[in-house]
DNA sequence: CATTTATTTCATTTTTTTCTGAAGAAAGTA
DNA sequence: TACTTTCTTCAGAAAAAAATGAAATAAATG
């Protein structure tokens, strides 16, 4: 997959889009297939089977599998009812703001509470210091990053504020 | 470096700081050996030879040499006068308001400016498509794709804010 | 329930990232 | 200048992350 969908059905314009969205996942740290796979169904003007991924995408069936579930499980795509078959169908959701930022802010979440229990064990570690200067200058640091992680936590709400509030919402959901 | 600090001189609490720090380098998407030399310098009452480094972590004086780089070029460290030798030591920058905010500042706007390259590049491909159902889709969903990158270049300065602003910097820089 | 079709799982392979250390600059010293 | 010490570079090694595909499972059909 040198350039997206160049030995493939996939026109220029789903190839950027491809691309695009290669680019928006992995600034969320998620690898390349998922982008790819969020891209291809996010450029389809009809619901999209595994199938249409591992021959459009020209990736594994483990990937387009795996792929799909992570999508699923972030609500970036959906389930779409199509007649006859028995294979899954899927489309997009599009609205990122939802979905990105939900992200986004689960993660961080995660990140910041492990934070807070790690400055917990630092306090505790601080008060078996006896050398005073030591101490001093030791309280000084884990203190920064006390703060630094309450700060963190205080931001949080305005991120999802960012992402998630009515505003946002509005600004994007006019399709 | 299974837990920091384990075969050599690094107090408990010491490998505690170095593990924050590699944890918090590596939500900004740095390798742990930077996050490890930041660690270790912050956690160190006195400035800090590159010598240090490699027996203190443990690591190869190519790690050293170039994460130490690394820390200058976004201001993490600042060189240290120490009498004396001929070394070069470094102290730590401890706000990291500052450099974080910078870097990830610096980041987000590569990404918002290379994003707007490619909307254009979509705009342009769309003026080339015949067929009007496909058309309309089309232009649905890189509508959606140019709000998302504006909206994205809004919020930059927020993110500016929330890192750099005075206040911000108030608010973590009373040593 | 046997058969075909679609999906999941996961041990292995491939790719990408990070780390290492020896060679060689650079900078200081006698 | 010859020698010592410190730092940088970069080709190759090691580790980590992601992708593959074959086997197992599930789901549908006649």
């Amino acid at each position: 997959m040198r350039q997206a969908g160049k030995e493939n059905g996939l026109s220029p314009l789903q190839g950027e889009i491809v691309d695009f969205m290669v680019r928006l996942f992995r600034l969320m740290g998620l690898p390349k297939t998922i982008g790819s796979i969020y891209g291809y169904i996010y450029a389809s003007p009809h619901p999209v089977a595994m199938d249409d991924l591992t021959q459009g995408l020209g990736i594994s069936l483990g990937s387009a599998s795996q792929g799909l579930r992570t999508l699923k499980v972030f609500r970036a795509i959906k389930p779409a009812y199509e007649q006859g078959g028995r294979r899954e169908y899927f489309e997009a959701e599009t609205n990122f703001q939802q979905f990105v930022g939900a992200f986004l802010k689960g993660e961080l979440e995660q990140y910041i509470e492990n934070t807070e229990k790690r400055t917990k064990r630092m306090d505790q570690q601080l008060s078996e210091i006896s050398d005073l200067s030591d101490k001093e200058f030791f309280e000084k640091r884990v203190k920064r990053l006390s703060t630094m992680s309450e700060r963190a936590r205080q931001i949080l709400p305005i991120i999802g504020e960012i992402f998630l509030s009515e505003e946002a919402a509005k600004l994007s959901d006019h399709e």
